[in-house]
DNA sequence: CCGTCACGAT
DNA sequence: CGCAACGGC
Protein backbone atom coordinates (compact mmCIF):
# COMPACT_ATOMS: atom_id res chain seq x y z
CA UNK A 1 0.00 0.00 0.00
CA UNK A 2 1.00 3.45 -0.71
CA UNK A 3 1.78 5.54 2.06
CA UNK A 4 -0.67 8.51 2.65
CA UNK A 5 -0.55 11.83 3.12
CA UNK A 6 0.00 13.08 6.42
CA UNK A 7 -2.65 12.54 8.43
CA UNK A 8 -4.00 12.43 11.93
CA UNK A 9 -2.72 9.59 13.77
CA UNK A 10 -4.68 8.02 17.10
CA UNK A 11 -2.61 6.27 19.25
CA UNK A 12 -4.78 4.31 22.31
CA UNK A 13 -3.03 3.67 25.96
CA UNK A 14 -4.31 1.35 28.60
CA UNK A 15 -2.99 -0.36 30.85
CA UNK A 16 -5.30 -4.04 30.08
CA UNK A 17 -4.43 -6.04 33.21
CA UNK A 18 -3.98 -9.12 31.55
CA UNK A 19 -4.01 -9.57 27.71
CA UNK A 20 -5.64 -13.12 27.09
CA UNK A 21 -9.04 -12.07 29.00
CA UNK A 22 -9.09 -8.79 27.17
CA UNK A 23 -8.30 -9.95 23.92
CA UNK A 24 -11.50 -13.05 24.33
CA UNK A 25 -13.03 -9.58 25.00
CA UNK A 26 -12.38 -8.04 22.27
CA UNK A 27 -13.33 -11.18 19.81
CA UNK A 28 -17.02 -11.61 21.84
CA UNK A 29 -17.57 -7.99 21.26
CA UNK A 30 -16.20 -6.92 18.12
CA UNK A 31 -15.58 -10.16 16.07
CA UNK A 32 -11.40 -10.20 15.84
CA UNK A 33 -8.76 -9.00 18.23
CA UNK A 34 -8.42 -7.11 15.06
CA UNK A 35 -12.11 -5.59 15.04
CA UNK A 36 -11.02 -3.89 18.59
CA UNK A 37 -8.23 -1.37 16.89
CA UNK A 38 -10.74 -0.93 13.65
CA UNK A 39 -13.62 0.03 15.68
CA UNK A 40 -11.86 2.67 17.34
CA UNK A 41 -9.64 3.55 14.63
CA UNK A 42 -6.77 3.64 16.33
CA UNK A 43 -3.48 2.52 13.97
CA UNK A 44 -1.19 2.90 17.11
CA UNK A 45 -1.98 0.74 20.19
CA UNK A 46 0.27 0.72 23.40
CA UNK A 47 -1.10 -1.92 25.90
CA UNK A 48 0.82 -2.13 29.85
CA UNK A 49 -0.07 -5.10 31.84
CA UNK A 50 -0.46 -7.44 29.38
CA UNK A 51 1.16 -10.23 31.64
CA UNK A 52 2.13 -12.59 28.94
CA UNK A 53 5.43 -14.84 28.97
CA UNK A 54 7.39 -15.46 26.22
CA UNK A 55 6.76 -18.66 25.61
CA UNK A 56 2.92 -18.19 25.81
CA UNK A 57 2.42 -15.78 22.93
CA UNK A 58 0.47 -17.35 20.39
CA UNK A 59 -0.11 -16.77 16.56
CA UNK A 60 -3.14 -14.75 17.09
CA UNK A 61 -1.81 -12.31 19.45
CA UNK A 62 1.76 -11.49 17.57
CA UNK A 63 0.32 -11.50 14.56
CA UNK A 64 -2.51 -9.68 13.54
CA UNK A 65 -3.07 -8.98 9.89
CA UNK A 66 -2.30 -5.37 8.91
CA UNK A 67 -0.14 -4.61 12.21
CA UNK A 68 3.01 -5.32 13.74
CA UNK A 69 3.45 -6.08 17.66
CA UNK A 70 6.19 -5.61 19.58
CA UNK A 71 6.53 -7.18 22.81
CA UNK A 72 8.37 -6.89 26.10
CA UNK A 73 8.10 -9.49 28.88
CA UNK A 74 8.94 -10.27 32.22
CA UNK A 75 12.18 -12.68 32.89
CA UNK A 76 11.53 -12.83 36.27
CA UNK A 77 7.90 -13.63 37.18
CA UNK A 78 5.30 -14.96 35.56
CA UNK A 79 1.84 -13.81 35.00
CA UNK A 80 3.54 -10.16 35.31
CA UNK A 81 3.96 -6.88 34.03
CA UNK A 82 4.54 -7.16 30.11
CA UNK A 83 4.10 -4.10 27.78
CA UNK A 84 2.99 -4.28 23.87
CA UNK A 85 3.02 -2.04 21.24
CA UNK A 86 0.96 -3.07 18.16
CA UNK A 87 1.29 -0.69 15.13
CA UNK A 88 -0.41 -0.63 11.94
CA UNK A 89 1.93 -1.80 8.90
CA UNK A 90 1.36 2.39 7.58
CA UNK A 91 2.87 3.22 10.94
CA UNK A 92 5.55 0.22 11.04
CA UNK A 93 8.56 1.15 12.92
CA UNK A 94 11.72 1.85 11.73
CA UNK A 95 13.54 0.07 14.62
CA UNK A 96 12.26 -1.45 17.95
CA UNK A 97 13.30 -2.18 21.46
CA UNK A 98 12.41 -3.86 24.19
CA UNK A 99 13.49 -3.73 27.82
CA UNK A 100 16.13 -0.82 26.85
CA UNK A 101 16.59 1.41 30.01
CA UNK A 102 20.04 -0.08 31.25
CA UNK A 103 23.12 -1.15 30.04
CA UNK A 104 21.91 -4.82 28.87
CA UNK A 105 22.78 -6.09 32.62
CA UNK A 106 20.31 -3.59 34.68
CA UNK A 107 17.90 -5.46 36.76
CA UNK A 108 15.57 -2.65 35.43
CA UNK A 109 15.38 -4.58 31.98
CA UNK A 110 14.21 -7.85 33.23
CA UNK A 111 10.44 -7.44 34.36
CA UNK A 112 8.88 -6.30 30.39
CA UNK A 113 8.33 -2.80 31.11
CA UNK A 114 9.73 -0.75 28.07
CA UNK A 115 8.57 -1.11 24.59
CA UNK A 116 10.33 1.54 22.53
CA UNK A 117 9.19 1.82 18.49
CA UNK A 118 10.78 4.57 16.20
CA UNK A 119 8.03 5.59 14.02
CA UNK A 120 10.20 8.45 12.16
CA UNK A 121 8.52 11.60 13.43
CA UNK A 122 8.98 10.41 17.32
CA UNK A 123 9.88 7.59 19.07
CA UNK A 124 7.29 6.07 21.26
CA UNK A 125 8.19 4.91 24.85
CA UNK A 126 5.43 2.24 26.20
CA UNK A 127 5.88 2.23 29.95
CA UNK A 128 4.51 0.34 32.66
CA UNK A 129 6.46 2.02 35.93
CA UNK A 130 7.02 -0.62 39.05
CA UNK A 131 4.58 -0.66 41.61
CA UNK A 132 6.50 0.64 45.20
CA UNK A 133 4.47 -2.33 46.81
CA UNK A 134 2.67 -2.19 50.09
CA UNK A 135 3.18 0.32 52.65
CA UNK A 136 4.28 1.44 55.06
CA UNK A 137 7.77 -0.76 53.79
CA UNK A 138 6.89 -0.03 50.20
CA UNK A 139 9.81 -2.68 49.21
CA UNK A 140 10.23 -1.63 45.64
CA UNK A 141 10.41 2.44 46.01
CA UNK A 142 13.64 2.34 45.51
CA UNK A 143 13.64 0.66 42.61
CA UNK A 144 10.78 2.10 40.88
CA UNK A 145 12.82 5.48 41.29
CA UNK A 146 15.77 4.49 39.34
CA UNK A 147 12.88 3.17 37.24
CA UNK A 148 11.92 6.87 36.42
CA UNK A 149 15.06 8.21 36.67
CA UNK A 150 16.76 5.79 33.93
CA UNK A 151 13.56 6.35 31.94
CA UNK A 152 13.84 10.01 31.55
CA UNK A 153 17.65 9.31 30.58
CA UNK A 154 17.17 7.39 28.05
CA UNK A 155 14.13 9.61 26.53
CA UNK A 156 17.05 12.61 27.38
CA UNK A 157 19.41 10.74 25.25
CA UNK A 158 16.94 10.81 22.30
CA UNK A 159 16.03 14.44 22.56
CA UNK A 160 19.73 15.50 22.73
CA UNK A 161 19.63 13.55 18.59
CA UNK A 162 17.16 15.71 17.98
CA UNK A 163 14.28 13.06 18.62
CA UNK A 164 10.39 14.08 19.23
CA UNK A 165 9.60 11.71 22.14
CA UNK A 166 6.04 10.38 22.94
CA UNK A 167 6.18 8.55 26.94
CA UNK A 168 3.06 6.71 27.24
CA UNK A 169 2.04 4.45 29.68
CA UNK A 170 1.41 3.82 33.44
CA UNK A 171 3.87 5.76 35.34
CA UNK A 172 2.11 4.85 38.96
CA UNK A 173 2.71 8.24 40.17
CA UNK A 174 -0.11 10.88 40.04
CA UNK A 175 1.53 14.04 39.95
CA UNK A 176 -0.14 16.39 42.19
CA UNK A 177 -2.96 16.78 44.33
CA UNK A 178 -5.36 17.94 41.25
CA UNK A 179 -4.57 14.21 39.75
CA UNK A 180 -6.12 12.24 42.91
CA UNK A 181 -9.96 12.27 44.29
CA UNK A 182 -10.15 14.32 47.40
CA UNK A 183 -10.58 11.72 49.37
CA UNK A 184 -6.70 10.69 48.96
CA UNK A 185 -4.07 12.75 50.67
CA UNK A 186 -1.99 13.61 48.42
CA UNK A 187 1.26 14.05 50.56
CA UNK A 188 0.40 10.42 51.92
CA UNK A 189 0.48 8.72 48.40
CA UNK A 190 4.25 8.67 47.32
CA UNK A 191 7.05 9.80 48.99
CA UNK A 192 9.31 12.91 48.05
CA UNK A 193 12.04 10.58 46.24
CA UNK A 194 9.20 9.27 44.02
CA UNK A 195 7.81 12.78 43.22
CA UNK A 196 11.40 13.73 42.56
CA UNK A 197 11.96 11.17 39.98
CA UNK A 198 8.15 12.15 38.61
CA UNK A 199 8.59 15.78 38.32
CA UNK A 200 11.43 15.27 36.78
CA UNK A 201 10.27 13.34 33.96
CA UNK A 202 7.20 15.97 33.57
CA UNK A 203 9.77 19.34 33.82
CA UNK A 204 11.12 18.00 30.91
CA UNK A 205 8.21 16.35 28.65
CA UNK A 206 4.78 17.77 29.04
CA UNK A 207 1.33 15.84 30.25
CA UNK A 208 -0.43 16.37 27.88
CA UNK A 209 -4.14 15.56 29.02
CA UNK A 210 -3.41 17.55 31.45
CA UNK A 211 -1.94 20.32 29.44
CA UNK A 212 -5.42 20.13 27.55
CA UNK A 213 -7.42 20.25 30.42
CA UNK A 214 -5.66 22.61 32.79
CA UNK A 215 -9.16 22.80 35.10
CA UNK A 216 -10.44 19.06 35.25
CA UNK A 217 -9.52 17.73 38.75
CA UNK A 218 -11.59 14.90 38.71
CA UNK A 219 -10.98 12.73 35.56
CA UNK A 220 -8.87 9.33 36.87
CA UNK A 221 -7.88 6.45 35.27
CA UNK A 222 -7.48 3.81 37.86
CA UNK A 223 -9.47 2.67 40.66
CA UNK A 224 -9.57 0.22 43.31
CA UNK A 225 -12.07 -2.05 42.10
CA UNK A 226 -12.44 -3.62 45.34
CA UNK A 227 -14.02 -0.99 47.01
CA UNK A 228 -16.31 -0.35 43.99
CA UNK A 229 -14.39 3.31 43.69
CA UNK A 230 -14.87 3.17 40.04
CA UNK A 231 -18.54 3.75 40.71
CA UNK A 232 -17.59 6.97 43.03
CA UNK A 233 -15.04 8.07 40.79
CA UNK A 234 -12.65 7.60 43.97
CA UNK A 235 -9.65 7.22 41.71
CA UNK A 236 -6.38 8.60 40.86
CA UNK A 237 -4.16 9.35 37.05
CA UNK A 238 -1.16 7.74 36.45
CA UNK A 239 -1.74 6.63 33.03
CA UNK A 240 0.05 9.47 30.69
CA UNK A 241 1.14 10.82 27.44
CA UNK A 242 4.26 12.84 27.95
CA UNK A 243 5.71 14.26 25.25
CA UNK A 244 8.27 16.88 23.51
CA UNK A 245 7.45 20.40 22.09
CA UNK A 246 7.42 19.34 18.80
CA UNK A 247 5.14 16.78 19.32
CA UNK A 248 2.59 18.99 21.66
CA UNK A 249 1.98 21.48 18.69
CA UNK A 250 0.55 18.38 16.57
CA UNK A 251 -1.85 17.10 19.63
CA UNK A 252 -5.14 17.26 18.10
CA UNK A 253 -6.74 15.56 20.81
CA UNK A 254 -6.07 13.95 24.31
CA UNK A 255 -9.20 11.84 26.10
CA UNK A 256 -9.13 9.54 28.84
CA UNK A 257 -12.10 7.14 27.43
CA UNK A 258 -14.23 4.89 29.51
CA UNK A 259 -13.56 1.30 28.72
CA UNK A 260 -15.67 -1.67 30.54
CA UNK A 261 -14.81 -1.35 33.85
CA UNK A 262 -15.00 -4.87 34.22
CA UNK A 263 -12.28 -5.57 31.44
CA UNK A 264 -9.53 -3.89 33.79
CA UNK A 265 -9.20 -1.26 36.55
CA UNK A 266 -7.74 0.51 34.28
CA UNK A 267 -9.39 3.24 31.77
CA UNK A 268 -7.68 4.05 28.45
CA UNK A 269 -6.45 7.06 26.71
CA UNK A 270 -6.83 8.32 23.04
CA UNK A 271 -4.45 10.43 21.89
CA UNK A 272 -5.03 12.14 18.33
CA UNK A 273 -1.42 13.78 16.51
CA UNK A 274 -1.99 15.50 13.20
CA UNK A 275 0.71 15.62 10.42
CA UNK A 276 2.15 12.67 11.05
CA UNK A 277 3.26 10.79 7.73
CA UNK A 278 3.03 7.64 7.43
CA UNK A 279 5.98 5.41 6.97
CA UNK A 280 7.13 4.42 3.56
CA UNK A 281 6.94 0.80 2.94
CA UNK A 282 9.71 -1.59 3.99
CA UNK A 283 10.99 -4.82 5.77
CA UNK A 284 10.23 -5.05 9.69
CA UNK A 285 12.64 -4.37 11.94
CA UNK A 286 14.67 -7.07 13.95
CA UNK A 287 12.89 -6.89 16.83
CA UNK A 288 9.05 -7.77 14.95
CA UNK A 289 10.43 -10.19 12.39
CA UNK A 290 12.73 -12.29 14.67
CA UNK A 291 9.55 -12.79 16.88
CA UNK A 292 7.47 -13.13 13.83
CA UNK A 293 9.61 -16.12 12.55
CA UNK A 294 8.68 -18.31 15.65
CA UNK A 295 5.23 -18.19 14.35
CA UNK A 296 5.80 -19.62 10.49
CA UNK A 297 5.16 -22.90 11.30
CA UNK A 298 1.53 -24.46 11.22
CA UNK A 299 0.83 -26.06 14.18
CA UNK A 300 1.06 -23.34 16.72
CA UNK A 301 -1.64 -22.71 19.61
CA UNK A 302 -4.77 -20.94 18.47
CA UNK A 303 -7.31 -18.31 19.66
CA UNK A 304 -9.36 -21.36 20.71
CA UNK A 305 -7.02 -21.95 23.86
CA UNK A 306 -7.72 -18.63 24.72
CA UNK A 307 -11.36 -20.05 25.32
CA UNK A 308 -10.22 -22.92 28.00
CA UNK A 309 -9.92 -25.56 24.73
CA UNK A 310 -6.98 -27.23 23.72
CA UNK A 311 -5.92 -25.94 19.84
CA UNK A 312 -7.93 -27.28 16.86
CA UNK A 313 -5.45 -28.86 14.99
CA UNK A 314 -6.87 -29.87 12.57
CA UNK A 315 -9.08 -26.64 11.53
CA UNK A 316 -7.11 -23.37 11.02
CA UNK A 317 -8.94 -21.38 12.84
CA UNK A 318 -10.04 -17.92 12.20
CA UNK A 319 -10.67 -15.33 14.59
CA UNK A 320 -14.39 -14.86 14.28
CA UNK A 321 -16.19 -15.23 17.60
CA UNK A 322 -18.78 -17.81 16.19
CA UNK A 323 -16.06 -19.98 15.34
CA UNK A 324 -14.36 -20.25 18.45
CA UNK A 325 -15.80 -23.28 20.66
CA UNK A 326 -17.01 -22.82 24.01
CA UNK A 327 -16.61 -19.38 24.18
CA UNK A 328 -20.16 -19.13 25.73
CA UNK A 329 -18.36 -20.61 28.81
CA UNK A 330 -16.07 -18.54 29.74
CA UNK A 331 -17.26 -14.95 31.00
CA UNK A 332 -14.16 -14.35 33.12
CA UNK A 333 -13.80 -10.58 33.54
CA UNK A 334 -16.47 -9.19 32.10
CA UNK A 335 -20.03 -7.85 33.43
CA UNK A 336 -22.04 -10.29 34.28
CA UNK A 337 -24.38 -9.32 36.61
CA UNK A 338 -23.17 -5.64 36.98
CA UNK A 339 -21.10 -5.06 39.78
CA UNK A 340 -23.74 -3.36 42.08
CA UNK A 341 -22.41 -0.33 44.19
CA UNK A 342 -22.37 -1.27 47.91
CA UNK A 343 -25.86 0.13 49.64
CA UNK A 344 -24.16 1.93 52.10
CA UNK A 345 -23.05 4.24 49.36
CA UNK A 346 -25.49 6.05 47.06
CA UNK A 347 -25.83 6.44 43.20
CA UNK A 348 -25.93 3.72 40.76
CA UNK A 349 -23.09 3.68 38.44
CA UNK A 350 -22.51 7.20 36.24
CA UNK A 351 -23.18 7.28 32.99
CA UNK A 352 -20.04 7.42 31.10
CA UNK A 353 -20.04 9.60 28.40
CA UNK A 354 -16.37 8.89 26.78
CA UNK A 355 -17.56 5.11 26.90
CA UNK A 356 -16.11 3.03 24.21
CA UNK A 357 -19.03 2.39 22.33
CA UNK A 358 -20.68 -0.78 21.47
CA UNK A 359 -20.44 -3.53 19.09
CA UNK A 360 -21.27 -4.54 15.70
CA UNK A 361 -21.48 -7.68 16.08
CA UNK A 362 -24.02 -10.11 17.00
CA UNK A 363 -22.58 -11.79 19.95
CA UNK A 364 -22.23 -14.59 21.92
CA UNK A 365 -25.42 -15.20 24.25
CA UNK A 366 -23.06 -14.55 27.17
CA UNK A 367 -22.86 -10.91 26.41
CA UNK A 368 -26.52 -9.98 26.04
CA UNK A 369 -26.50 -8.83 29.63
CA UNK A 370 -23.82 -6.36 29.55
CA UNK A 371 -25.00 -5.68 25.53
CA UNK A 372 -27.77 -3.31 27.31
CA UNK A 373 -25.19 -1.90 30.10
CA UNK A 374 -23.12 -0.76 26.79
CA UNK A 375 -25.89 0.77 25.13
CA UNK A 376 -26.93 2.44 28.41
CA UNK A 377 -23.55 3.46 29.26
CA UNK A 378 -23.32 5.57 25.93
CA UNK A 379 -23.96 8.98 26.71
CA UNK A 380 -23.41 12.46 25.12
CA UNK A 381 -21.91 14.88 27.14
CA UNK A 382 -18.07 16.24 28.30
CA UNK A 383 -18.67 15.79 32.38
CA UNK A 384 -16.99 12.38 32.48
CA UNK A 385 -17.17 12.74 36.36
CA UNK A 386 -20.38 12.90 39.00
CA UNK A 387 -19.40 14.18 42.31
CA UNK A 388 -20.87 11.56 45.42
C1' DC B 1 -11.10 -7.58 43.24
C1' DC B 2 -9.06 -10.14 39.46
C1' DG B 3 -6.20 -13.47 37.45
C1' DT B 4 -3.45 -17.98 37.20
C1' DC B 5 -2.06 -22.46 38.48
C1' DA B 6 -1.47 -26.69 41.18
C1' DC B 7 -4.14 -30.03 42.66
C1' DG B 8 -7.55 -33.88 43.32
C1' DA B 9 -11.60 -36.07 41.19
C1' DT B 10 -13.37 -38.17 37.00
C1' DC C 1 -12.52 -30.20 34.61
C1' DG C 2 -13.56 -27.37 38.69
C1' DC C 3 -12.09 -25.19 42.61
C1' DA C 4 -8.59 -23.41 46.51
C1' DA C 5 -4.83 -21.01 47.40
C1' DC C 6 -2.06 -17.35 46.31
C1' DG C 7 -0.01 -13.11 44.34
C1' DG C 8 -0.53 -8.57 42.43
C1' DC C 9 -2.68 -4.21 42.65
Amino acid sequence: MEPEAAGTLRLMIWNINSLVPTVRNFILKYGSFRGFFEEHSVQIACLQETKMLDDKLTKDLVCLEGYESFWATSREKKGYSGVTTYASTAYSPVKAEADCLGDGESDLDREGRVVLTDHMAFVLVNVYAPNAGERPERPRKDFKCRFLTALKAKCDSLRAKGREVLIVGDLNVAASQRDVHPKFSYEALYSEEENQAMHALLGEYTDVWRHRHPQDTSTYTVWDEKTSARAFNEGLRIDYALCTPGLLAKVVSCEVVQTPPKWSDHAAMVLELRDISPIAAHAPCALSSSRMKRFNDRGQPSVATMFGRKPASKRAAGLEAEQVPGASRKVSKQEGASAAAPESRTRPSATAPGQLDQPRLSAAKTTAPEEQQFQRATQPAQGLIWQP
